[in-house]
DNA sequence: AGAATTTCCTTAGCATTGCTAAGGACTGTG
DNA sequence: CACAGTCCTTAGCAATGCTAAGGAAATTCT
């Protein structure tokens, strides 16, 4: 039992429990060990989750412009396996928002940042744009895993499972937002993330130059 | 002593501890009365927070745009606002991010929207750029605030207060890295905020149409 | 006026939490 | 065989969120 494996049990805890119901006693009777012998492999809670983060983000795949891949196919592609990768746990959102980076995802940074400057970037454009996406995709990543929280937790009646009276009648107490979300959909849903993200990448080609 | 005045003495409270360190018990000294008392005016020490969020997001002018002025330069101010009032405690990014919106920004949204609507938006336009931009700045200063306690809680040394030497040491392991630093500054600092918000801006100016 | 109800607080304490101290077994090394 | 290092256990401490029960003061009802 290493490190790696505890954090990866925790994070499949975190589904079970999510972050505020993850204890290191529930983690290590999971283990099938008592909780002080996880404070041989980490020195606090917080180490561990941020163990559990890095971990979490290892999983996303960290590529490299393809040959035949403008940059904004690239970044786009990017920022929806990052959203992926945060919603594919429970609470994941917060969990990485509240953790340590690791020196290895800037060698990772560091990399793409002169991957980019091959593409036309210069090197205060490229850490400009990819910290401007990041922190829009934590962000909405955020607030989208928090309505989830916000409707289990409370045993209130998510929209989707309301009948349409009842729908139209939340709607109808705000009319231009109510207006917006009959036309658009869930604000918090996939197609306003890519709307989202499809305006800052216009954005930012734009700061690029013609 | 109602929900109000509690909640504000949280927010003071909440600039000397942290999120983490704010408690049940350390709030109710603060109002020289005991911990249970609390529980009379919130069922829980959550809905307190929910409490707490809510009136720093009430400091916020909730102006619309004026006669004079272009929705543009009206959302840039909004952002910045939102920005500042989220920075004027420790944690504030994390405490509103952490909570349920109160009913009055639902009704506060909704006429924003209307407002955009009558400067060439669509309801749907309105809405996704009101989100896009929220959630940006909602990252943006939770990952500015998690820096600031890092450096904070691990006693480590912030790169400001450091030699030119230890500086250019970290920066050289990462040349890339180390340039775009160099040359645009901390890229968690308003510089690159503005950048971004900028970017995002434009963004939205062309998705509207030329 | 007196009784009843409501408001807002206290004292006492429970279960759970993160974490520490001390020690025991098991493994490899001089 | 002694010794040191690794990785776990048992026992327990201080702090936390929260509840139960009750008391004092104000307010309302008759």
């Amino acid at each position: 039992m290493n490190r790696r494996t505890i954090a990866a049990a925790g994070l499949d805890l975190l589904d079970e429990t999510g972050l505020d119901g993850l204890t290191v006693r529930k983690l290590a009777a999971r283990l099938e060990v008592k909780s002080p012998a996880l404070y041989w492999h980490f020195k606090s809670k917080h180490e561990l989750l941020d163990e559990m983060a890095r971990l979490l983000e290892s999983e996303q795949d960290r590529e490299f412009p393809g040959e035949d891949e403008t940059w904004d196919a690239w970044m786009t592609r990017q920022a929806r396996a990052r959203r992926r990768i945060l919603l594919s746990r429970r609470d994941g959102a917060r969990l990485i928002a509240g953790s340590r980076g690791s020196a290895d995802v800037l060698s990772h940074l560091d990399a793409t940042i002169a991957a980019l400057i091959g593409l036309g970037f210069t090197a205060v454009q490229a850490l400009r744009a990819l910290t401007t996406i990041n922190s829009y995709v934590t962000g909405f990543v955020l607030e989208e895993q928090a309505d989830r929280q916000r409707h289990a937790d409370t045993g209130e009646t998510p929209p989707e499972d309301m009948s349409p009276e009842q729908q139209e009648q939340l709607l109808s107490a705000t009319p231009a937002l109510g207006q917006a979300i009959r036309e658009g959909g869930d604000p918090g849903g996939p197609a306003a993330f890519e709307d989202g993200l499809r305006t800052i990448v216009a954005g930012i080609g734009q700061a690029l130059g013609p």
